[in-house]
DNA sequence: GTCCAGGCATGCA
DNA sequence: TGCATGCATGGA
Protein backbone atom coordinates (compact mmCIF):
# COMPACT_ATOMS: atom_id res chain seq x y z
CA UNK A 1 0.00 0.00 0.00
CA UNK A 2 0.75 3.66 -1.07
CA UNK A 3 -0.10 6.50 1.03
CA UNK A 4 -0.02 10.04 -1.05
CA UNK A 5 -1.56 13.22 -0.09
CA UNK A 6 -3.65 15.12 -2.97
CA UNK A 7 -4.89 18.67 -1.68
CA UNK A 8 -6.45 18.18 1.60
CA UNK A 9 -7.50 14.25 0.83
CA UNK A 10 -5.67 11.31 1.41
CA UNK A 11 -4.86 9.05 -1.52
CA UNK A 12 -4.35 4.80 -1.15
CA UNK A 13 -2.92 3.23 -3.95
CA UNK A 14 -2.26 -0.38 -4.06
CA UNK A 15 -4.30 -1.50 -1.44
CA UNK A 16 -5.42 -5.61 -1.32
CA UNK A 17 -8.65 -6.72 -1.41
CA UNK A 18 -10.96 -3.80 0.00
CA UNK A 19 -14.51 -3.53 -1.47
CA UNK A 20 -16.08 -0.67 0.28
CA UNK A 21 -19.63 -1.98 -0.49
CA UNK A 22 -18.76 -4.91 0.70
CA UNK A 23 -17.04 -4.15 3.57
CA UNK A 24 -19.19 -1.41 4.85
CA UNK A 25 -22.46 -2.89 4.64
CA UNK A 26 -22.21 -6.61 5.19
CA UNK A 27 -23.61 -6.28 8.47
CA UNK A 28 -20.62 -6.24 10.91
CA UNK A 29 -20.74 -2.35 10.86
CA UNK A 30 -23.94 -0.02 11.03
CA UNK A 31 -22.96 3.20 10.39
CA UNK A 32 -22.30 3.76 6.40
CA UNK A 33 -24.23 5.19 4.59
CA UNK A 34 -23.29 5.20 0.52
CA UNK A 35 -23.82 8.64 -0.79
CA UNK A 36 -25.05 9.81 -4.57
CA UNK A 37 -21.98 9.81 -5.60
CA UNK A 38 -21.11 6.32 -5.38
CA UNK A 39 -18.40 7.20 -1.90
CA UNK A 40 -19.31 5.86 1.77
CA UNK A 41 -19.59 8.19 4.99
CA UNK A 42 -19.19 7.35 8.03
CA UNK A 43 -18.22 7.65 11.71
CA UNK A 44 -15.80 5.39 13.38
CA UNK A 45 -13.70 6.99 17.00
CA UNK A 46 -15.57 9.88 17.02
CA UNK A 47 -14.13 10.73 13.61
CA UNK A 48 -16.19 11.35 10.07
CA UNK A 49 -14.92 10.15 7.16
CA UNK A 50 -16.13 10.54 3.58
CA UNK A 51 -14.28 7.52 1.44
CA UNK A 52 -14.77 6.14 -2.35
CA UNK A 53 -12.68 4.30 -4.78
CA UNK A 54 -11.88 5.82 -8.27
CA UNK A 55 -11.95 4.16 -11.42
CA UNK A 56 -7.91 3.37 -11.06
CA UNK A 57 -8.81 1.39 -7.77
CA UNK A 58 -7.23 3.88 -5.54
CA UNK A 59 -9.16 4.90 -2.11
CA UNK A 60 -9.48 8.82 -1.65
CA UNK A 61 -9.96 9.50 2.08
CA UNK A 62 -11.71 13.22 1.60
CA UNK A 63 -10.34 15.66 4.26
CA UNK A 64 -8.03 13.16 5.77
CA UNK A 65 -5.02 13.80 7.85
CA UNK A 66 -2.25 11.59 7.76
CA UNK A 67 -2.44 11.41 11.96
CA UNK A 68 -5.97 10.40 11.19
CA UNK A 69 -5.44 7.71 8.76
CA UNK A 70 -2.21 6.66 11.59
CA UNK A 71 -3.78 7.06 14.65
CA UNK A 72 -7.74 5.87 12.94
CA UNK A 73 -8.31 4.46 9.62
CA UNK A 74 -5.54 2.33 8.91
CA UNK A 75 -6.25 0.30 11.76
CA UNK A 76 -10.47 0.65 11.61
CA UNK A 77 -9.74 -1.32 8.16
CA UNK A 78 -7.75 -3.51 9.21
CA UNK A 79 -4.91 -2.46 6.24
CA UNK A 80 -1.86 -4.37 7.68
CA UNK A 81 -3.44 -7.78 7.78
CA UNK A 82 -2.35 -9.32 4.54
CA UNK A 83 -6.27 -10.50 3.07
CA UNK A 84 -5.00 -11.71 -0.15
CA UNK A 85 -2.75 -14.24 1.34
CA UNK A 86 -5.65 -15.72 4.23
CA UNK A 87 -8.45 -15.80 1.24
CA UNK A 88 -5.63 -18.11 -0.62
CA UNK A 89 -5.54 -20.02 2.28
CA UNK A 90 -9.24 -19.81 3.08
CA UNK A 91 -10.05 -21.17 -0.37
CA UNK A 92 -8.89 -24.68 -0.07
CA UNK A 93 -13.01 -25.35 1.29
CA UNK A 94 -14.62 -24.91 -1.96
CA UNK A 95 -17.30 -23.22 -0.28
CA UNK A 96 -15.69 -19.87 1.15
CA UNK A 97 -13.67 -20.51 -2.07
CA UNK A 98 -16.77 -19.61 -4.11
CA UNK A 99 -17.98 -16.97 -1.89
CA UNK A 100 -14.96 -15.39 -1.85
CA UNK A 101 -14.93 -15.43 -5.57
CA UNK A 102 -18.21 -13.83 -5.78
CA UNK A 103 -17.98 -11.36 -2.79
CA UNK A 104 -13.76 -10.62 -2.97
CA UNK A 105 -13.05 -7.18 -0.68
CA UNK A 106 -14.69 -8.00 2.13
CA UNK A 107 -12.80 -7.04 5.18
CA UNK A 108 -13.15 -6.95 8.87
CA UNK A 109 -13.31 -3.67 10.50
CA UNK A 110 -11.43 -3.09 14.43
CA UNK A 111 -14.29 -1.03 15.12
CA UNK A 112 -14.56 0.63 18.79
CA UNK A 113 -15.04 -1.91 21.39
CA UNK A 114 -18.08 -0.16 23.26
CA UNK A 115 -19.61 1.04 19.91
CA UNK A 116 -19.09 -2.58 18.61
CA UNK A 117 -20.48 -4.30 22.20
CA UNK A 118 -23.76 -1.96 21.97
CA UNK A 119 -24.52 -2.53 18.35
CA UNK A 120 -24.28 -6.13 18.73
CA UNK A 121 -26.39 -5.81 21.81
CA UNK A 122 -28.69 -4.29 20.05
CA UNK A 123 -28.30 -6.85 17.17
CA UNK A 124 -30.14 -9.69 18.77
CA UNK A 125 -32.91 -10.83 17.79
CA UNK A 126 -33.55 -8.42 15.19
CA UNK A 127 -32.77 -7.10 11.62
CA UNK A 128 -29.83 -5.27 10.20
CA UNK A 129 -32.26 -2.46 8.51
CA UNK A 130 -33.95 -1.84 12.21
CA UNK A 131 -30.34 -1.96 14.21
CA UNK A 132 -29.42 0.86 11.63
CA UNK A 133 -32.13 2.56 12.64
CA UNK A 134 -31.71 2.32 16.29
CA UNK A 135 -28.24 3.08 16.02
CA UNK A 136 -28.79 6.41 13.88
CA UNK A 137 -31.48 7.25 16.21
CA UNK A 138 -29.17 6.52 19.08
CA UNK A 139 -26.27 8.72 17.91
CA UNK A 140 -27.99 11.45 16.55
CA UNK A 141 -30.14 12.28 20.19
CA UNK A 142 -26.77 11.18 22.25
CA UNK A 143 -23.72 11.15 20.45
CA UNK A 144 -22.10 14.54 19.56
CA UNK A 145 -21.95 16.33 16.32
CA UNK A 146 -18.65 15.65 14.53
CA UNK A 147 -19.73 17.48 10.90
CA UNK A 148 -23.06 17.98 9.05
CA UNK A 149 -25.32 15.40 10.25
CA UNK A 150 -22.23 13.34 11.25
CA UNK A 151 -22.41 12.41 14.89
CA UNK A 152 -20.53 10.36 17.06
CA UNK A 153 -21.44 7.28 18.70
CA UNK A 154 -22.35 8.56 22.29
CA UNK A 155 -19.94 7.32 25.38
CA UNK A 156 -21.26 4.82 28.38
CA UNK A 157 -21.26 7.95 30.25
CA UNK A 158 -23.86 9.73 28.33
CA UNK A 159 -26.42 6.93 27.93
CA UNK A 160 -25.80 6.27 31.69
CA UNK A 161 -27.32 9.29 32.61
CA UNK A 162 -30.44 8.74 30.19
CA UNK A 163 -33.38 5.85 31.65
CA UNK A 164 -34.54 2.61 30.28
CA UNK A 165 -37.39 4.61 28.72
CA UNK A 166 -35.27 6.95 26.55
CA UNK A 167 -33.62 3.97 24.87
CA UNK A 168 -37.12 2.30 24.51
CA UNK A 169 -38.07 5.69 22.63
CA UNK A 170 -35.26 5.13 19.95
CA UNK A 171 -36.86 2.07 19.76
CA UNK A 172 -34.50 -0.35 21.23
CA UNK A 173 -37.26 -2.44 22.45
CA UNK A 174 -36.66 -5.38 25.46
CA UNK A 175 -32.85 -4.20 24.54
CA UNK A 176 -33.01 -1.08 26.61
CA UNK A 177 -32.71 -2.40 29.71
CA UNK A 178 -29.46 -3.95 28.98
CA UNK A 179 -27.78 -1.26 27.68
CA UNK A 180 -28.48 1.15 30.58
CA UNK A 181 -26.87 -1.36 32.30
CA UNK A 182 -24.07 -2.18 30.38
CA UNK A 183 -24.12 1.69 30.31
CA UNK A 184 -24.27 1.64 34.31
CA UNK A 185 -21.61 -0.52 34.53
CA UNK A 186 -18.85 0.67 31.95
CA UNK A 187 -19.27 4.61 33.07
CA UNK A 188 -18.76 3.43 36.98
CA UNK A 189 -15.73 1.80 35.93
CA UNK A 190 -17.06 -1.89 37.07
CA UNK A 191 -16.57 -3.36 33.37
CA UNK A 192 -13.75 -1.79 31.76
CA UNK A 193 -13.38 -2.46 27.97
CA UNK A 194 -9.59 -1.56 27.68
CA UNK A 195 -8.45 -4.31 29.82
CA UNK A 196 -11.31 -7.24 28.41
CA UNK A 197 -9.17 -6.03 24.83
CA UNK A 198 -6.28 -7.33 26.30
CA UNK A 199 -7.05 -10.55 27.97
CA UNK A 200 -6.33 -13.91 25.95
CA UNK A 201 -9.13 -14.75 24.10
CA UNK A 202 -10.86 -16.95 26.57
CA UNK A 203 -10.63 -14.80 29.51
CA UNK A 204 -12.22 -11.42 27.78
CA UNK A 205 -15.06 -14.13 26.08
CA UNK A 206 -15.87 -14.69 29.63
CA UNK A 207 -15.84 -11.28 30.85
CA UNK A 208 -18.28 -10.26 28.02
CA UNK A 209 -20.26 -13.25 29.04
CA UNK A 210 -20.69 -11.80 32.63
CA UNK A 211 -22.69 -8.87 31.13
CA UNK A 212 -26.05 -8.69 31.43
CA UNK A 213 -28.09 -9.03 27.74
CA UNK A 214 -24.55 -10.65 25.90
CA UNK A 215 -24.77 -14.51 25.04
CA UNK A 216 -22.47 -16.64 22.98
CA UNK A 217 -23.98 -14.85 19.93
CA UNK A 218 -23.32 -11.40 20.91
CA UNK A 219 -20.07 -11.86 22.50
CA UNK A 220 -18.70 -13.87 19.54
CA UNK A 221 -19.51 -10.61 16.92
CA UNK A 222 -18.39 -7.91 19.71
CA UNK A 223 -14.81 -10.10 20.11
CA UNK A 224 -14.38 -10.21 16.27
CA UNK A 225 -15.42 -6.62 15.10
CA UNK A 226 -14.75 -5.03 18.25
CA UNK A 227 -11.44 -6.66 20.05
CA UNK A 228 -9.59 -7.93 17.15
CA UNK A 229 -9.88 -11.62 18.05
CA UNK A 230 -10.23 -12.50 14.08
CA UNK A 231 -10.74 -16.08 14.62
CA UNK A 232 -14.08 -15.63 16.53
CA UNK A 233 -16.95 -17.37 14.23
CA UNK A 234 -20.30 -15.94 15.41
CA UNK A 235 -23.23 -18.23 14.78
CA UNK A 236 -26.66 -16.50 14.44
CA UNK A 237 -30.13 -17.98 12.66
CA UNK A 238 -27.99 -17.46 9.14
CA UNK A 239 -24.62 -19.33 10.26
CA UNK A 240 -26.67 -22.21 11.71
CA UNK A 241 -27.64 -23.02 8.14
CA UNK A 242 -24.16 -22.19 6.81
CA UNK A 243 -23.11 -24.80 9.54
CA UNK A 244 -25.36 -27.43 7.73
CA UNK A 245 -22.49 -27.46 5.12
CA UNK A 246 -19.80 -28.62 7.61
CA UNK A 247 -20.94 -31.44 9.56
CA UNK A 248 -17.39 -32.60 10.63
CA UNK A 249 -16.65 -29.08 12.14
CA UNK A 250 -14.71 -26.38 10.08
CA UNK A 251 -12.16 -27.06 8.38
CA UNK A 252 -8.91 -26.81 8.92
CA UNK A 253 -8.01 -24.20 6.55
CA UNK A 254 -9.87 -21.66 8.78
CA UNK A 255 -7.36 -21.63 11.44
CA UNK A 256 -6.75 -18.11 13.06
CA UNK A 257 -9.13 -16.98 10.52
CA UNK A 258 -12.53 -18.07 11.35
CA UNK A 259 -13.82 -14.62 11.85
CA UNK A 260 -13.02 -13.71 7.97
CA UNK A 261 -14.15 -16.85 6.66
CA UNK A 262 -17.55 -16.48 8.79
CA UNK A 263 -17.74 -13.10 7.49
CA UNK A 264 -17.94 -14.69 3.46
CA UNK A 265 -20.28 -17.39 4.72
CA UNK A 266 -22.73 -14.94 6.14
CA UNK A 267 -22.56 -12.70 3.68
CA UNK A 268 -23.33 -15.80 1.08
CA UNK A 269 -26.13 -17.30 3.14
CA UNK A 270 -27.75 -13.95 3.63
CA UNK A 271 -27.87 -13.94 -0.52
CA UNK A 272 -28.55 -17.38 -1.11
CA UNK A 273 -30.60 -19.02 1.56
C1' DG B 1 -53.41 -11.84 10.56
C1' DT B 2 -48.51 -14.72 10.93
C1' DC B 3 -43.59 -15.14 10.61
C1' DC B 4 -38.96 -13.60 11.07
C1' DA B 5 -34.76 -11.03 12.28
C1' DG B 6 -26.53 -11.21 13.37
C1' DG B 7 -30.50 -14.06 20.94
C1' DC B 8 -30.85 -13.76 25.63
C1' DA B 9 -32.70 -14.28 30.50
C1' DT B 10 -35.40 -16.99 33.14
C1' DG B 11 -37.61 -20.97 35.06
C1' DC B 12 -37.82 -25.73 35.26
C1' DA B 13 -36.48 -30.52 34.85
C1' DT C 1 -26.59 -29.70 31.74
C1' DG C 2 -30.46 -28.88 28.30
C1' DC C 3 -35.05 -27.21 26.78
C1' DA C 4 -39.40 -24.10 26.64
C1' DT C 5 -40.98 -19.60 26.82
C1' DG C 6 -41.41 -14.44 26.76
C1' DC C 7 -39.62 -10.48 24.86
C1' DA C 8 -40.20 -5.06 21.38
C1' DT C 9 -40.47 -3.75 16.89
C1' DG C 10 -41.21 -3.36 11.94
C1' DG C 11 -41.09 -5.35 7.40
C1' DA C 12 -42.47 -9.20 4.38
Amino acid sequence: MIIETRNSDLVLRDVKCLSLPLTLDCGEAFRWEEQEDGSWSGVAFSKFLNIREDADGNFILKNTSTEDFEAVWRNYFDLDRDYAAICEELKKDSLVAQTIDEYYGIRILNQDPWEALVSFVISQQNNIKRIKGIIKRLCEAYGEELAEGAYSFPSAERLSALEVADLEAIGAGYRAKYIKRLADNVAAGNINLAEIKAMPLENAKAALLDIYGVGIKVANCALLFGFQFVECFPVDVWMKRVLEYYPDGLPECFKGYEGIAQQYLFHWARNNL
